[in-house]
DNA sequence: TGTAAAACCCCTGTTTTCCGGTATTTTTTC
DNA sequence: GAAAAAATACCGGAAAACAGGGGTTTTACA
């Protein structure tokens, strides 16, 4: 019997997922969790070998969950799941030592299917989550430019509509400085001014 | 027996759905459908008592669906369910006809509760949904702020990365008539850059 | 572990934006 | 249909952002 939890903050969700894992009989359903903490909790006591888990959980990121719970258990394999297609939520939950993702719009037979393919080792996608992935390739010539963290630091102030005087002041740095952050960012988001560049960071949800 | 369809296009949220309401006596869930389309089409046969529908259909949108089968079927009550938590839509939905408003991270017994609340003729809420209304309501004084057409002509000119006098060039007006209405844009905006509008702006999707 | 790239920091002159006004035309609204 | 309000248009000086230069410290990786 393959041991499964489910971590979701959606009980109606909760409520199908139990229905489709208990419908398969090499599945053993061990419990849900409506937060990342709980189930932190819980896997103390015992570890399941699969975990279904949610991306969006009210405490804490999927990614985080997803890292953290690799750290500790490293033999438990974890599927996203997602109602967002994005790339860059798919890759980092990948990357962040999950086996799996599928998408909610999935067919609940999906769901076991996913569950089989991860515990013989391999890495399983949904078709819908291949899908996004092939059209994300697209996106990622115009991809999101690779930001330190100081340049994002600088954007969300100017984000909030201080002036680059007031950016110097609350960084402790020179209004020189902040200027030279101000035309890094400009130069990698590829444009001449910064209202362009936070109109871009906006988009993608930089902000 | 209250006879209830729904309408909702990921497997999973209808598994669970399935499961509340075949736990309940009184109530009797005579099938479910992925699309907009394919509810219209057996609703010319048969006609429920609820209709418990996703606002998000990959075929048409909610509030489109409750307005059309409101009009050819107006003793047809209708739940919204969504993920979405945002005033605008729970507004249109109420406003075309939809009699409750569950969203997704409801408990199961919400469900419940909404189907014969508004089979008593009432108006349901859940408590997120009501939460989420109050919170709009202090959202609604910072609401989108009302913008002429040039002004709007010039906003999106300012969010491609035009200078005021390109801008100038472009709708053969002087820069300083240009500088005028980024000046009213900012005071509509109640900010003092433009950079903070293009933000704003990105945010309320008018760019 | 050494080195190249990246990140971070600073300067000067030029361009653009911002802010205080004012004036004319078009819409509302009573 | 007249008054009020809003939209559009214009000026000049002050403030901020931008362009193009250079330097030091971290970080990545071969």
């Amino acid at each position: 019997m393959i041991k499964v939890i489910v971590v979701e903050d959606h009980p109606i969700m909760v409520e199908g997922l139990k229905n489709i894992l208990l419908n398969d009989a090499g599945i053993e359903m061990k419990g849900d969790y409506g937060n990342g903490k709980s189930v932190l909790q819980a896997l103390e006591k015992e570890q399941p070998d699969v975990i279904l888990m949610d991306v969006n959980l009210p405490d804490i990121s999927g990614v985080t969950l997803c890292m953290e719970i690799k750290k500790k258990y490293e033999d438990i394999r974890i599927i996203g799941l997602s109602i967002h297609d994005e790339q860059p939520v798919i890759h980092s939950m990948l990357q962040n030592g999950a086996s799996g993702y599928v998408l909610k719009n999935a067919l609940g037979t999906e769901i076991i299917r996913a569950i089989y393919a991860i515990m013989d080792g391999e890495e399983y996608l949904c078709s819908n989550t291949k899908e996004a992935l092939k059209n994300a390739d697209a996106e990622l010539l115009k991809a999101i430019p690779r930001i330190t963290r100081r340049e994002k630091e600088i954007l969300q102030l100017i984000g909030k509509g201080l002036t680059t005087m007031q950016i110097a002041d609350q960084l402790f740095i020179s209004t020189h400085t902040v200027e030279s952050h101000r035309k890094n960012l400009m130069e990698k988001f590829g444009v001449n001014n910064t209202t362009t560049v936070v109109k871009l960071a906006t988009e993608y949800k930089l902000l």
